[in-house]
DNA sequence: CAGTTCCGGAACTACCTAGTATCGTTTCTC
DNA sequence: GAGAAACGATACTAGGTAGTTCCGGAACTG
């Protein structure tokens, strides 16, 4: 075990010595992130990790007891990513759903759907990352587009008695599975195309009602 | 490389010798599928198969020339189960569709979805791999689904300009979803209520249609 | 019966990678 | 300045696994 400092907060330095490096810890975390979207979690190796992270394989080890915890520590950093926190609110939850796919989160998206695929060998053997990679990489996606659904409820647009539970699954799910399994690209029009025919008339919304 | 006979097909045996024995290229088939599905592709290996399948790991070589290809060709096998052979008829889409998920069934497609779960690493490393597991694996799910709404949609049941295409991949991307990521059991009732939510609202039948 | 190929089993080789240790250097505290 | 800890780099150890080879025995051909 790592030499820990007996207290658990604010660990005051024993004494001297060089200070560890903070970036260095960011520069890692990010160097995991890219190599486990690129080659899955099995084929990733921390030497490939070390050398994108311009580090010494020491430097990894001295933060984090193995490769596993390493991984999971990293998809658990993504969940900050505040995806959140500037939801659109055009006014009609179909105009909500598509600025939510403005450029930037079409691209966050590609590259966390990516780390899921990384993962997904994983998910049926290692719990801890299961639980890590479910948080804080399915759950937002998945808690957007329920807030927004809710939102359209609560200001009577959807059917109160809509099982919003069930349609918040629909794009994450689909999109996943486009990306992951049939291995093609997810673009606007094809995200439209599935929030016209198939999450807006879930809810109650009729097809005829998108704008031509 | 092995001795393969120089006539491609129906190799004349050479001449004498013990004939190979072709129960064990099935029993070495069905060990692979078991063990990926339970382990997924990175960590199974070869002895846990030829151990399974009560054969030698030379007996996989001579057959075989690699993990991968045993792999690949093991998953190609699997597209043979007659899915669209006798697919129900009820008169209703609604009755198609629930009847589609017989018990059988329903094992199969959480076998057959936890292999995608073995494979999903694999997806975005062996492009022969992803090719043989979509064709294999998801495409007949999705090919059901289509063709029941295709019939459905001749008899004028559903719109003929329903986007039947988007919609067939309903099921099987939300199965997918449940199973890998989130990790939650595919039971009828939750079936059922993705058909009655989704699937039927977005192929424009309207979610109050559906039987108490 | 002789020769050949298969069989399950097991030992063996070759390689890869997680994790450790060491070196020379840098950056901090006292 | 002296000591301590972190840094990148590199060499090293230990374990696991793909693929090979050999064994005794069985099944086939001629």
């Amino acid at each position: 075990m790592p030499p820990e400092p007996p207290e658990p907060e604010a660990a005051p330095r024993a004494r001297g010595g060089r200070p560890r490096d903070p970036g260095r810890d960011a520069a890692i975390v990010a160097a995991a992130l890219e190599v486990l979207a690129e080659t899955g979690y099995e084929r990733m190796t921390m030497d490939q990790v070390a050398a994108r992270a311009g580090a010494g394989k020491a430097t990894l080890y001295r933060r984090w007891p193995s490769k596993a915890d390493l991984v999971v520590h990293a998809v658990g950093q993504i969940g900050d990513t505040p995806v959140l926190a500037d939801l659109p609110d055009t006014g009609t939850l179909r105009g909500d759903l598509v600025a939510l796919m403005r450029p930037q989160t079409a691209e966050d998206d590609e590259r966390l759907l990516a780390l899921t695929g990384g993962l997904a060998s994983l998910l049926s053997a290692e719990p801890a990352l299961a639980d890590a990679a479910g948080a804080a990489l399915v759950e937002p996606f998945v808690a957007s587009q329920r807030l927004l659904m809710e939102r359209a409820r609560d200001r009577g647009e959807v059917p109160a008695d809509a099982d919003i539970e069930t349609v918040a699954l629909v794009t994450p799910s689909m999109t996943a599975f486009r990306l992951i399994v049939q291995r093609q690209p997810v673009d606007v029009p094809h995200l439209v195309r599935l929030i016209d025919t198939v999450v807006l008339p879930a809810l109650g919304l009729a097809a005829s009602a998108r704008p031509a």
